[in-house]
DNA sequence: GCAAAAGTGTTGTAATTACACCCATGT
DNA sequence: ACATGGGTGTAATTACAACACTTTTGC
């Protein structure tokens, strides 16, 4: 078993990204119950390593912590190192009270960031610490302690990027069973562009990963769209 | 001025990869007067960071000190914070000698690594602390401390991904003039595939950034290339 | 029947692939 | 003259871009 002293040097964040349909949001946590001068600060899931705790376990050991989310699959994208990140006197008293560390012992953290596309759907199980989660559309973010504001453009940056190489990661981010425009609407979303509705439909023909099902939407107002299914191809 | 306290947490390392026509070869440093047991060990260019530098700026400063070289564009790709990073223990004892901390306080350190492309003719000018930096073909690599073996393999990957979306990054790799075969050659290498050699001149001549020159090769026994030069695109 | 969103074909252009022989130079 | 690597054209295929009307459903 790990012994539970933290590595006063290193901290982990999370970066979970999610689509409502119109835009792409981000998850945002705040100490619900108000305790002190560091209630109320949104904050992205995060928090300091323990000392024999791998970078990736600390990662999912904070998300699980703050959100109860568990298996989401993470991926380190960038670290943090400005040597003035903790300009912030409140952020300094968050740090004492989340990890009972003096403010005195922190001088300089560095942090890795970690990130990943999630269904919005997904239901933050239990939350402990007093922490609540919520989604918050990306270009309406409260302020954010540290340089958690960069953290995510940083994280957005990436996902754009690697969505262009790797379309299949976009899937994550919608249900089981989505329509044609919802498919499209993400990924103009992502990429910025316009996409032509015809061509889309002859592209999402073509790509093995994207299966038509019979099934139909039910009770809108209008013609009824054709749900699809992803399947994940085989890796090679 | 910053004060020269170490933070013992937490390190940068320095993947530069060069092109020697062939192969892709990483720079290699390991320290040359026999001073202990440490030395003769082969490593990559990486040292702990101060207290109040910036990750970027600890990546230039060692890779000054190790090396001489200054001025190079590098970039951050990863984080490497396995708990288990320093098994060896003849790693600790490098450590202790090179930062002059005393070993006991080593327990765990995340390593930023950084990586950039590189002229390989580009000399080494100064050494410090009595270390030689040396190319070395990727999959010829001796030895290497800590985990830095898999560190330079993540940096190859990495750099074959970028080069992808930004093909210009692989000028960085070859000399002011160049053929169409180098070019070809070296693309060919980063990409692992085969490029026909008359499509490629199609390609070549497409290309804003490749301008061909007037020059041509001298001294060889058959018939002599054209050169081309890089021209960066101006940046939008 | 009308409002609201889903779905459907064709055509032109640009990019990519496949493929085999002659050219210039040094020895 | 011969060995060595440099350089060239054409045709077929495929991918991408532009563009407007008809269909289904709930109210």
């Amino acid at each position: 078993m790990m012994t539970m002293t933290v590595n006063p040097y290193v901290s982990v964040d999370c970066v979970l990204l999610g689509f409502d349909g119109t835009q792409l949001n981000a998850l945002i946590v705040r100490q619900s119950e108000t305790m002190g001068d560091s209630a109320g600060i949104y904050k992205l899931p995060g928090s300091l390593i323990y000392m024999d705790e791998d970078l990736d376990e600390a990662a999912q050991r904070v998300l699980k912590q703050m959100t109860g989310l568990v298996q989401v699959n993470m991926m380190q994208f960038k670290a943090f190192g400005g040597a003035d990140r903790l300009k912030n006197p409140a952020d300094g008293v968050w740090l004492e009270r989340f990890h009972h560390v003096d403010n005195s012992h922190i001088e300089r953290i560095v942090t890795i960031g970690y990130t990943s596309l999630l269904r919005i759907d997904r239901r933050m199980e239990k939350l402990q610490g007093g922490y609540e989660a919520q989604w918050m559309p990306i270009n309406e973010l409260p302020e954010l302690a540290f340089d958690h504001r960069d953290i995510v453009s940083e994280a957005v940056k990436t996902i754009r990027q690697r969505a262009l190489l790797d379309p299949t990661l976009l899937f994550n981010l919608l249900p089981r069973k989505f329509t044609a425009t919802q498919l499209r609407v993400l990924m103009e979303t992502v990429q910025g562009v316009r996409i032509d509705v015809k061509n889309f439909h002859k592209k999402i023909a073509t790509m093995p990963y994207v299966v038509p099902l019979e099934e139909k939407e039910d009770g809108v107002n209008h013609r009824a769209a054709r749900y699809y299914k992803f399947k994940r191809p085989r890796k090679k």
